[in-house]
DNA sequence: CCGCATCCAAGCCGATACTG
DNA sequence: CAGTATCGGCTTGGATGCGG
Protein backbone atom coordinates (compact mmCIF):
# COMPACT_ATOMS: atom_id res chain seq x y z
CA UNK A 1 0.00 0.00 0.00
CA UNK A 2 1.30 3.48 -0.73
CA UNK A 3 2.16 5.67 2.06
CA UNK A 4 -0.19 8.35 2.06
CA UNK A 5 0.43 12.22 2.24
CA UNK A 6 -2.11 13.33 5.29
CA UNK A 7 -1.17 17.10 3.45
CA UNK A 8 -3.07 15.80 0.27
CA UNK A 9 -5.54 13.50 1.90
CA UNK A 10 -6.65 16.27 4.30
CA UNK A 11 -7.46 18.83 1.36
CA UNK A 12 -11.03 18.87 0.20
CA UNK A 13 -10.41 20.31 -3.59
CA UNK A 14 -7.57 17.43 -3.99
CA UNK A 15 -8.95 14.91 -6.36
CA UNK A 16 -6.54 12.44 -4.90
CA UNK A 17 -7.88 13.11 -1.61
CA UNK A 18 -10.13 10.44 -1.70
CA UNK A 19 -12.70 11.15 0.75
CA UNK A 20 -10.65 11.61 4.39
CA UNK A 21 -12.40 15.09 4.79
CA UNK A 22 -15.89 12.94 5.22
CA UNK A 23 -13.93 10.62 7.81
CA UNK A 24 -12.73 13.92 9.64
CA UNK A 25 -16.36 15.58 9.47
CA UNK A 26 -17.76 12.33 10.62
CA UNK A 27 -15.38 11.87 13.22
CA UNK A 28 -15.81 15.47 14.50
CA UNK A 29 -19.28 15.50 14.64
CA UNK A 30 -21.33 15.21 18.39
CA UNK A 31 -22.30 11.98 18.56
CA UNK A 32 -20.94 9.60 15.96
CA UNK A 33 -18.13 8.37 18.02
CA UNK A 34 -19.93 8.30 21.39
CA UNK A 35 -22.31 5.86 19.18
CA UNK A 36 -19.74 3.93 17.76
CA UNK A 37 -18.12 3.34 21.46
CA UNK A 38 -21.18 2.19 22.43
CA UNK A 39 -21.46 -0.79 19.58
CA UNK A 40 -17.89 -2.38 20.28
CA UNK A 41 -19.98 -4.34 22.81
CA UNK A 42 -22.14 -5.57 20.42
CA UNK A 43 -25.16 -5.36 18.91
CA UNK A 44 -27.67 -2.71 20.98
CA UNK A 45 -31.43 -1.35 20.00
CA UNK A 46 -32.20 2.05 19.27
CA UNK A 47 -34.08 2.45 22.37
CA UNK A 48 -30.97 0.84 24.44
CA UNK A 49 -28.80 3.73 22.59
CA UNK A 50 -30.99 6.52 23.66
CA UNK A 51 -31.29 5.41 26.98
CA UNK A 52 -27.67 5.33 27.47
CA UNK A 53 -26.68 8.66 25.76
CA UNK A 54 -28.29 11.34 27.92
CA UNK A 55 -28.67 14.85 25.92
CA UNK A 56 -29.32 13.22 23.08
CA UNK A 57 -32.75 13.83 20.77
CA UNK A 58 -34.67 11.26 18.85
CA UNK A 59 -33.84 13.06 15.07
CA UNK A 60 -29.72 13.23 16.23
CA UNK A 61 -30.02 9.86 17.08
CA UNK A 62 -31.72 8.68 14.27
CA UNK A 63 -29.76 11.45 11.97
CA UNK A 64 -26.55 10.03 13.58
CA UNK A 65 -27.36 6.03 12.83
CA UNK A 66 -28.48 6.90 9.53
CA UNK A 67 -25.27 8.47 8.26
CA UNK A 68 -23.22 5.89 9.92
CA UNK A 69 -25.15 3.31 8.13
CA UNK A 70 -24.47 5.10 4.45
CA UNK A 71 -20.86 5.31 5.24
CA UNK A 72 -20.83 1.41 5.99
CA UNK A 73 -19.33 1.45 9.55
CA UNK A 74 -23.19 0.59 10.71
CA UNK A 75 -25.61 -2.34 10.00
CA UNK A 76 -28.92 -2.14 10.62
CA UNK A 77 -31.43 -4.45 11.26
CA UNK A 78 -35.34 -4.55 11.35
CA UNK A 79 -36.86 -7.49 12.61
CA UNK A 80 -40.53 -7.49 11.35
CA UNK A 81 -42.34 -7.88 14.91
CA UNK A 82 -45.39 -5.66 16.57
CA UNK A 83 -44.35 -3.74 18.43
CA UNK A 84 -40.98 -3.61 15.92
CA UNK A 85 -37.47 -4.15 16.93
CA UNK A 86 -34.24 -2.57 15.38
CA UNK A 87 -30.96 -3.62 15.92
CA UNK A 88 -27.70 -1.60 14.98
CA UNK A 89 -24.19 -3.03 15.16
CA UNK A 90 -20.67 -2.21 14.15
CA UNK A 91 -20.32 -3.30 10.41
CA UNK A 92 -16.73 -5.27 10.02
CA UNK A 93 -15.56 -2.09 8.41
CA UNK A 94 -16.56 -0.44 11.85
CA UNK A 95 -14.40 -2.64 13.25
CA UNK A 96 -10.92 -1.52 11.82
CA UNK A 97 -12.25 2.53 12.92
CA UNK A 98 -11.40 1.22 16.64
CA UNK A 99 -8.05 1.11 16.38
CA UNK A 100 -7.54 4.69 14.91
CA UNK A 101 -10.44 6.04 17.09
CA UNK A 102 -8.53 4.25 20.00
CA UNK A 103 -5.20 5.77 19.11
CA UNK A 104 -6.83 9.39 19.29
CA UNK A 105 -8.51 8.65 22.54
CA UNK A 106 -5.77 7.70 24.16
CA UNK A 107 -3.48 10.58 22.52
CA UNK A 108 -6.25 12.93 24.39
CA UNK A 109 -6.13 10.56 27.96
CA UNK A 110 -2.34 11.23 28.05
CA UNK A 111 -2.23 14.79 26.86
CA UNK A 112 -5.12 15.94 28.51
CA UNK A 113 -3.76 17.40 31.15
CA UNK A 114 -0.95 19.68 28.78
CA UNK A 115 -3.76 20.63 26.55
CA UNK A 116 -6.11 21.95 29.40
CA UNK A 117 -2.83 23.97 30.94
CA UNK A 118 -2.33 25.39 27.46
CA UNK A 119 -5.60 26.91 27.10
CA UNK A 120 -5.60 28.24 30.89
CA UNK A 121 -1.92 29.46 29.98
CA UNK A 122 -3.61 31.32 26.67
CA UNK A 123 -7.11 32.50 28.23
CA UNK A 124 -4.97 34.25 31.25
CA UNK A 125 -2.67 36.03 29.15
CA UNK A 126 -5.74 37.44 27.32
CA UNK A 127 -7.84 38.73 30.38
CA UNK B 1 -1.08 4.51 32.38
CA UNK B 2 -4.51 3.78 32.71
CA UNK B 3 -6.14 2.71 29.82
CA UNK B 4 -9.08 5.20 28.48
CA UNK B 5 -12.32 3.82 27.99
CA UNK B 6 -13.33 5.45 24.35
CA UNK B 7 -16.88 5.60 25.43
CA UNK B 8 -16.26 7.78 28.41
CA UNK B 9 -13.78 10.22 26.84
CA UNK B 10 -16.05 10.71 23.99
CA UNK B 11 -19.04 11.74 26.13
CA UNK B 12 -19.43 15.91 26.63
CA UNK B 13 -21.21 15.32 30.17
CA UNK B 14 -18.61 13.21 31.70
CA UNK B 15 -16.61 14.35 34.15
CA UNK B 16 -13.68 11.94 33.72
CA UNK B 17 -13.60 12.30 29.74
CA UNK B 18 -11.17 14.93 30.49
CA UNK B 19 -11.05 17.22 26.81
CA UNK B 20 -11.36 14.54 24.34
CA UNK B 21 -14.13 15.92 22.98
CA UNK B 22 -12.37 19.53 22.28
CA UNK B 23 -9.48 17.18 20.37
CA UNK B 24 -12.48 15.79 18.39
CA UNK B 25 -13.86 18.68 17.86
CA UNK B 26 -10.38 20.44 16.70
CA UNK B 27 -9.82 17.43 14.40
CA UNK B 28 -13.53 17.81 12.86
CA UNK B 29 -12.88 21.13 11.83
CA UNK B 30 -12.84 22.13 8.37
CA UNK B 31 -8.73 23.25 8.45
CA UNK B 32 -7.02 22.46 11.28
CA UNK B 33 -5.86 19.20 10.49
CA UNK B 34 -4.51 20.56 6.87
CA UNK B 35 -2.94 23.33 8.88
CA UNK B 36 -1.19 20.78 10.90
CA UNK B 37 0.02 18.56 8.22
CA UNK B 38 1.46 22.07 6.67
CA UNK B 39 3.83 22.82 9.53
CA UNK B 40 5.23 18.60 9.55
CA UNK B 41 8.24 19.71 7.49
CA UNK B 42 9.05 22.69 9.49
CA UNK B 43 8.23 26.35 10.53
CA UNK B 44 5.94 28.45 7.97
CA UNK B 45 5.13 31.89 8.01
CA UNK B 46 1.02 33.17 7.55
CA UNK B 47 1.35 34.07 3.56
CA UNK B 48 3.42 31.31 2.71
CA UNK B 49 -0.02 28.95 4.88
CA UNK B 50 -2.06 31.29 3.13
CA UNK B 51 -0.89 30.57 -0.77
CA UNK B 52 -0.39 27.27 0.20
CA UNK B 53 -4.21 26.10 1.22
CA UNK B 54 -6.68 27.79 -1.66
CA UNK B 55 -9.83 28.59 -1.10
CA UNK B 56 -9.42 29.20 2.63
CA UNK B 57 -10.42 33.40 4.04
CA UNK B 58 -7.61 35.30 5.68
CA UNK B 59 -10.46 35.39 8.16
CA UNK B 60 -10.15 31.33 8.61
CA UNK B 61 -6.45 30.90 8.79
CA UNK B 62 -6.60 33.69 11.89
CA UNK B 63 -8.87 31.55 13.87
CA UNK B 64 -7.46 28.55 12.49
CA UNK B 65 -4.11 29.40 14.02
CA UNK B 66 -5.52 30.84 17.17
CA UNK B 67 -7.09 28.19 18.30
CA UNK B 68 -4.91 25.67 17.48
CA UNK B 69 -2.12 28.03 19.10
CA UNK B 70 -4.52 28.07 22.20
CA UNK B 71 -4.71 24.32 22.43
CA UNK B 72 -0.80 24.37 22.90
CA UNK B 73 -0.73 22.73 19.39
CA UNK B 74 1.32 25.00 17.34
CA UNK B 75 3.40 28.15 18.79
CA UNK B 76 3.42 31.47 17.16
CA UNK B 77 6.44 33.44 17.04
CA UNK B 78 6.27 37.13 15.70
CA UNK B 79 9.39 39.17 14.30
CA UNK B 80 9.33 43.09 15.67
CA UNK B 81 10.30 43.79 11.80
CA UNK B 82 9.30 45.92 9.65
CA UNK B 83 7.20 44.76 7.76
CA UNK B 84 6.40 42.66 9.98
CA UNK B 85 6.75 38.71 9.98
CA UNK B 86 5.12 35.83 12.38
CA UNK B 87 6.20 32.11 11.87
CA UNK B 88 4.05 28.97 13.03
CA UNK B 89 6.02 25.96 13.79
CA UNK B 90 5.06 22.62 15.29
CA UNK B 91 5.26 22.50 19.21
CA UNK B 92 6.07 19.74 20.87
CA UNK B 93 2.99 18.61 21.97
CA UNK B 94 1.98 18.64 18.32
CA UNK B 95 4.75 16.84 16.94
CA UNK B 96 2.98 13.88 19.22
CA UNK B 97 -0.28 14.51 17.45
CA UNK B 98 1.23 13.56 13.98
CA UNK B 99 1.07 9.75 14.63
CA UNK B 100 -2.38 9.10 15.40
CA UNK B 101 -3.79 11.45 12.92
CA UNK B 102 -1.37 9.33 10.49
CA UNK B 103 -3.05 6.30 11.99
CA UNK B 104 -6.52 7.65 11.01
CA UNK B 105 -5.58 9.12 8.00
CA UNK B 106 -4.27 5.85 6.68
CA UNK B 107 -7.22 4.22 7.85
CA UNK B 108 -9.25 6.72 5.49
CA UNK B 109 -6.73 5.76 2.49
CA UNK B 110 -7.08 2.48 3.13
CA UNK B 111 -11.39 2.31 3.04
CA UNK B 112 -11.91 5.10 1.09
CA UNK B 113 -13.14 2.47 -2.28
CA UNK B 114 -15.42 0.75 0.30
CA UNK B 115 -16.52 3.58 1.73
CA UNK B 116 -17.32 5.43 -1.22
CA UNK B 117 -18.95 2.29 -2.50
CA UNK B 118 -21.07 2.20 0.83
CA UNK B 119 -22.73 5.76 -0.02
CA UNK B 120 -23.52 4.72 -3.59
CA UNK B 121 -25.21 1.90 -2.40
CA UNK B 122 -27.29 3.51 0.29
CA UNK B 123 -28.01 6.16 -1.71
CA UNK B 124 -28.88 4.47 -4.89
CA UNK B 125 -31.74 2.18 -2.63
CA UNK B 126 -33.41 5.44 -2.05
CA UNK B 127 -33.16 7.17 -5.12
C1' DC C 1 2.65 41.71 5.89
C1' DC C 2 -0.28 40.15 9.30
C1' DG C 3 -4.14 40.32 11.25
C1' DC C 4 -8.91 42.12 13.54
C1' DA C 5 -13.98 43.61 13.13
C1' DT C 6 -18.22 43.35 11.09
C1' DC C 7 -21.85 41.49 8.67
C1' DC C 8 -24.07 37.64 6.54
C1' DA C 9 -25.18 32.81 4.74
C1' DA C 10 -25.40 27.88 5.50
C1' DG C 11 -25.60 23.87 8.13
C1' DC C 12 -25.77 21.38 12.53
C1' DC C 13 -28.43 20.54 16.19
C1' DG C 14 -32.48 20.64 19.64
C1' DA C 15 -37.58 20.75 20.92
C1' DT C 16 -41.83 19.36 19.88
C1' DA C 17 -45.59 17.01 17.74
C1' DC C 18 -47.13 13.20 15.14
C1' DT C 19 -47.16 8.08 12.78
C1' DG C 20 -46.91 2.71 11.55
C1' DC D 1 -40.82 0.91 19.80
C1' DA D 2 -38.72 3.31 16.36
C1' DG D 3 -38.94 6.51 13.89
C1' DT D 4 -40.64 11.19 10.56
C1' DA D 5 -41.79 16.32 9.98
C1' DT D 6 -41.32 20.94 11.01
C1' DC D 7 -39.58 24.87 13.05
C1' DG D 8 -36.20 27.76 15.05
C1' DG D 9 -31.67 28.86 17.42
C1' DC D 10 -26.86 28.63 17.50
C1' DT D 11 -22.40 27.90 15.71
C1' DT D 12 -19.24 27.65 11.84
C1' DG D 13 -17.40 29.66 8.16
C1' DG D 14 -17.06 33.19 4.06
C1' DA D 15 -16.66 38.28 2.18
C1' DT D 16 -15.19 42.56 2.85
C1' DG D 17 -13.04 46.59 4.79
C1' DC D 18 -9.82 48.69 8.25
C1' DG D 19 -5.58 48.93 11.41
C1' DG D 20 -0.52 48.28 13.29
Amino acid sequence: MIEPDIEQLCRRDSETAGHVRDILDRVGDKWSMLVISLLEHGPRRYGSLASDIPGISQRMLTVTLQRLERDGLVTRTSFPEIPPRVEYALSSLGETLKEPIGALARWAYQYKDEFAASRDRYDEARA
